[in-house]
RNA sequence: UGGGGAUUAGUCUAGUGGUAAGACGCCUGACUCUGGAUCAGGUAUCACAGGUUCGAAUCCUGUAUCCCCAGCCA
């Protein structure tokens, strides 16, 4: 048996993370407790990128006895941050199925506790006020080869520091005057431990303190503070964070208080798409699609829209893994732990994208039945429903071929399909229009087949969906391909000196009007359907009562597309 | 020699001195009232070059390539 204190519940991937954590356990470091914590900026939508990180962090925080996740926010710069964001991260994170109870921070709400630690700070000597501009500051820095040279209020006497950082505090001074720079090594070859700035003086309102504040802290003092505040654990965050370490570190150390462990990781990338936050305002900014929410977008709430389930964003989190080496996923795996819960949970029906209508000349004139459709062959207590039938039916544009080409098993002159849930139907003419378009297919149907088999034993090779012209209802549909054909838009731009957004695949997006089964006409938005042999579809908040607009979720792999490209 | 990282199949990840594992993708085939799903099989010698060792993806040395850092952004 495993000893019970350091004990993970379930099964823990085998990640580096997790494998230090799980040490850490074992060792008795910080008392055996495990917390993380998820610190986005309000400052933008949460995207697919988002998502690993609080698969990562709030997962150790459910993965292990006794552990926790902070959901906390570091508002720390008034300038570009809003409370819409703030509401938005959070719809995103629960919808993601992940809680972070009681805990919920804001760096903001350290406002006060993070200016007495800098107080602490000038008083030991480890920070002064400086008056130096921006331009110099930058200057004085020095190079990524050349050290850095000090300033020349670095050793400003501690007391005349206090003093005027009270008075930064006080609104005694104007943006920029003044800052608050840790006192480190000017000839660091780490430039983040050069003398870094702690606090600037930013006269602007803040979305919770107000105008409390005219002074606010850097993000490095603030998030080792946050961290330390509240006893994280192990600070997870991505790989450009590495060179910051050290100061993370610093802050801390200086201080004397409670010390955290910053770890990090590679970000995820995913081809077809952009991930930058620049790249995604722009395409949103200047409307090359409709909106942080568009389902091309990689945006939680975009693919929320889309019809993808938070179970697969989970699932794909983890069949990535957790690793420091950076690197690009395929969206095929995204699109595969999509497929596979949804296989598992949509309900099925027929629509047809692109119609053709298919007269069934020996049936009855102005008859109609029902015939007994399953609801989802993976799941029986799915149930069935029933789907009216006619003499006019309308069958999918692409399962027809008056010449038909090898290996191509669907309807054709002379050859005997299955209208699926329905009957055989053997075509016998073809009707045309004046530009020699196929306009309408006859057919005949065997009445023995009523059900989907002949009596006879009979076998056919292709089964086809359709839809009782009769019955049919016409709904919207919207078919999304990638944003992107180039599989890394952002390196292929830069590569060849364009601009990414000439990039953008012109048939990103195809609106058609579809003619669907009847009962259809009830689906509520967010609702998933497969709609068979085609794929799946979820109901989009655009729809009305009654008429439903649908988003195609994505296709059901398409060996046949394969087979006669191969073909060609 | 500015500093910090990384390098295992098309992609992602495991393996931490004992003879390369899993997933996605792709290819074969079986099955099928979704050309879906499912099932069976196939698909790399571990960036390169040396060295240590009976034995190296794992240890050592060197080389190459890629990523990050010079915001009063996070």
């Amino acid at each position: 048996m495993s000893d019970s204190q350091s004990a993970p519940t379930g099964d823990i991937p085998a990640d580096f993370i997790r494998s230090i954590i799980t040490e850490d356990r074992a060792a008795g470091a910080y008392d055996g407790r495990v917390v993380t914590r998820f610190p986005p900026e309000p400052n933008g939508y949460l995207h697919i990128g988002h998502a690993k990180s609080i698969c990562l962090n709030f997962g150790v925080g459910e993965q292990y006895t006794g552990a926790r996740c902070h959901m906390r926010f570091d508002d720390t710069n008034p300038t570009r941050e809003d409370i819409e964001y703030v509401e938005s991260i959070l719809a995103d994170v629960k919808w993601l199925g992940f809680d972070w109870d009681e805990h919920l921070y804001y760096a903001s709400d350290y406002f006060e506790q993070l200016y007495e630690y800098a107080e602490q700070l000038i008083r030991d000597g480890n920070a002064y006020v400086d008056s130096l501009t921006a331009d110099e500051i930058r200057d004085y820095r020095g190079t990524l080869t050349e050290p850095g040279r000090e300033s020349p209020d670095r050793n400003r006497p501690s007391e005349e520091s206090l003093d005027l950082f009270r008075r930064m505090r006080a609104g005694e001074f104007e943006d920029g005057e003044y800052v608050l720079r840790a006192k480190i090594d000017m000839a660091s070859p780490n430039v983040n431990m050069r003398d870094p700035v702690l606090y600037r003086i930013r006269h602007a309102e803040h979305h919770r303190t107000g105008d409390d504040w005219c002074i606010y802290p850097m993000y490095d003092y603030a998030h080792s503070l946050s961290d330390s505040i509240e006893g994280i654990t192990h600070s997870l965050c991505t790989l450009e964070f590495e060179d910051h370490r050290p100061l993370y570190d610093w802050c801390q150390e200086a201080l004397g208080i409670y010390r955290s462990r910053q770890i990090e990781f590679a970000r995820l990338n995913l081809t077809h798409t952009v991930m930058s936050k620049r790249m995604l305002r722009r395409l949103v900014e200047d409307e090359y699609v409709m909106g942080w929410d568009d389902p091309r977008m990689p945006t939680l709430s975009a693919l929320r829209r889309r019809g993808y389930t938070p179970e697969s964003i989970r699932d794909m989190c983890e069949r990535v893994g957790v690793a420091r080496r950076n690197t690009v996923t395929e969206l095929a795996l995204l699109e595969h732990c999509l497929r596979e819960d949804l296989n598992q949970r949509a309900p099925r029906r027929m629509a047809v994208l692109n119609p053709l209508k298919v007269v069934i000349t020996n049936y009855p004139e102005g008859e109609s039945e029902e015939f007994r459709a399953v609801n989802n062959p993976e799941d029986d207590s799915m149930g069935t429903r029933s789907v009216p039938f006619s003499r006019e039916i309308y069958i999918e544009r692409d399962d027809f071929m008056e010449d038909p080409p090898r290996r191509f098993y669907r309807l054709a002159p002379g050859r005997e399909v299955r209208l699926r849930y329905a009957c055989l139907i053997t075509c016998t003419d073809v009707v045309k229009d004046v530009d020699g378009n196929v306009v309408e297919v006859h057919c005949t149907y065997d009445p023995e087949s009523r059900g989907g088999n002949a009596p006879d034993g009979r076998r056919v090779q292709g089964t086809i969906h359709w839809v009782s012209a009769a019955h049919a209802k016409k709904f919207e549909i919207r078919l999304y391909d990638n944003l992107f054909t180039d599989p890394d838009p952002a390196g292929a731009a830069s590569e060849s000196g364009d601009d990414f957004v000439d990039l953008i695949n012109a048939d990103s997006l195809e609106v058609v009007t579809a003619m669907v089964e009847p009962g259809l006409a009830a689906a509520e938005p967010g609702d998933r359907f497969q709609f068979e042999r085609l794929g799946y579809f979820c109901a989009d908040p655009d729809s009305k009562a009654g008429v439903p607009v649908f988003n195609r979720t994505t296709t059901l792999r398409d060996s046949w597309a394969r087979i006669s490209r191969r073909q060609e």
